[in-house]
DNA sequence: GTGAAAGCGCTAACAT
DNA sequence: ATGTTAGCGCTTTCAC
């Protein structure tokens, strides 16, 4: 900035006035330092103005979700910078892996490179070490999962309801025979998928106690291994009810493999690729990744441009997409 | 940091030292600091210290992919997190929607915040624009896509040979009649594996005179049209080469709407979720996504760590993956 | 309409 | 083993 005053011949105040549109400086000057910047290729050091600016903010967001090779956390995030790049807002960007440590990693990584605001997917017990942080005003929202320990902005999607809705999907198809596949049972996520999915068979009058509620499935193999396993015992579930992405995608690994997937129902929670092209189509209790991100950006945001209202809980639709698979009825038994 | 050190009744430079772990400090003052930083919730601010830190790195990378919503680009987009998490530097990621300015954008705003590097997919007719911060010492490697008017490093898939390898594929099965589906022809990429394609026909002796080579077609709607289009048409292919992800799906969807996905042969360039859960299985030649960023980001750091050595080019080679779609033979006509 | 001086939080260089 | 001073690139405040 200094190279470029000079080569101007004005003071260094002046091309700062000129970098930041403020007023009062004459059309000739603005000419003059608007040239001299180009000709010296520079671009202003936005860090080093914040040192100093009254607002102290960095344009930076700090976003975290389970991972960033994940079409839900893809969505997501493509969410969060749309609203973001409208303010010149850069975001960063990491995957949890469901590990507290890189949680806390990230985090502070995050705050040591002063980000204005946070958009948190979490996995570990309490968030109560970001109290410090939430005390001094940074707005933290968190998504997907909601936080222990603290209180912030959350975002979420309807668990609880979108697995009842699925389970009455498959209830009024007449099944009776059920299994439930999860993932991590720490995950409050998941907890709520279950307890949405027995609640609603207790109400329906089927007994809870002898269905095979499987869990701690954290990926596609697992699922695939745990449904496989289910298939080689005596009476068979006729409907299963998989409660997250990479879940769904094992039971139909392992459906297929058993050439049992034309004859068992099955509904995912959270929406699988292609999942239409299928045969049958998955039919699933789809999130809203868009939305989530969105709103979570315009909470952060909101909450920069002063909004000190208490934390609020916003809780997004699931919608239902039936495809042929949750369509599926009981097969009669041999 | 003046807190602390009033705190912990220490100058300011010995914080600093312990925060950054360099020695002759005794281990009762570090103690002491430690204390007082963890009481205070100091986090250190790495802006300021770059400012008059002798590398001046800001540990910061900045990412730009095609959008990071989007299965190619989020497995890039782990690997690089996953070189540069090992470093302590956080990484920016935009998505550049085959968008000029948005390219430019982006760029700018990672060097408005010091990026150490850059890792790019572009658009723009020419990146000469990166000349001066390339003569500043700033890594860049362009990923899949090759740069025009610069000279750096760049990362890219073998879009040829793979597009010749799908076209030998179908050759090989007795095809003879054949068509392209590409995505815009203005992309380096699509035009290597467009020719790849051509090529290899030609190489065979198959007249490429005839061949319908649709391009321009940037999202699964569009291709769907296209094929379906085609297919209305007197004698259509019998094998398709359709270039791009989303191309890709959207023939699959007309060859469905069509009933001619058991009759006609598909080899799609790029891997397509859960294609071999279709029927039947979509042969593809699957790019490596998680290489492509890792072998970037490793460009970056080695950079960073004074490699001077010229600009390379490295091909990451495509692997054809056989899974029904591309194995269905020529019918015979009536 | 413009510039000079001070200072943001930190680290380099040189004390001590 | 620790403190002092200067200064990174910018914005603030205040003077002209």
């Amino acid at each position: 900035m200094r190279h470029v005053a000079a080569l101007a011949g004005v003071g260094v105040k002046t091309v700062s006035r000129v970098i930041n549109g403020e007023p009062n400086v004459s059309p000739a000057t603005t000419a003059k330092v608007l040239a001299a910047a180009r000709s010296l290729d520079y671009e202003p050091d936005l860090h080093a103005g914040n040192l100093r600016r009254s607002d102290g903010r960095s344009r930076t967001l700090g976003l975290l979700v389970g991972s960033v090779d994940n079409p839900f956390a893809g969505a997501v995030h493509r969410a969060v910078e749309d609203v973001a790049l409208g303010r010149g807002v850069a975001v960063f960007a990491s995957s949890l892996d469901d590990d507290p440590a890189r949680e806390q990693a990230a985090v502070s990584a995050f705050l040591r490179r002063r980000v204005d605001g946070l958009i948190l997917t979490t996995v570990s017990e309490s968030q109560s070490y970001l109290a410090p942080e939430l005390r001094r005003g940074t707005p933290v929202v968190f998504v997907d999962r909601e936080p222990a320990g603290v209180t912030s902005d959350t975002v979420v999607s309807d668990n609880r309801d979108g697995a009842a809705m699925a389970t009455r999907h498959l209830l009024e198809r007449g099944h009776r025979r059920f299994a439930y596949f999860g993932d991590r049972s720490t995950i409050r996520t998941a907890q709520e998928r279950r307890r949405g999915f027995l609640d609603e068979l207790g109400s329906a009058g089927v007994a809870t106690r002898d269905i095979p509620v499987v869990e701690d499935l954290h990926d596609e193999a697992a699922a695939q291994r745990a449904a496989i396993e289910l298939f080689t015992r005596p009476d068979p579930p006729t409907a299963i009810f998989s409660s997250q992405n990479l879940v769904t995608i094992g039971v139909i690994r392992a459906l297929r493999e058993l050439g049992r997937h034309r004859d068992t129902a099955l509904v995912g929670f959270d929406d699988v690729p292609l999942a239409d092209l299928l045969e049958p189509g998955i039919t699933v209790v789809a999130q809203n990744p868009q939305e989530i991100g969105r709103i979570a950006a315009e909470r952060v945001f909101a909450r920069l441009d002063g909004d000190d209202s208490p934390a609020g809980r916003s809780v997004v639709r699931t919608r239902l997409i039936a495809r042929g698979s949750g369509e599926i009825t009981p097969r009669h038994e041999g």
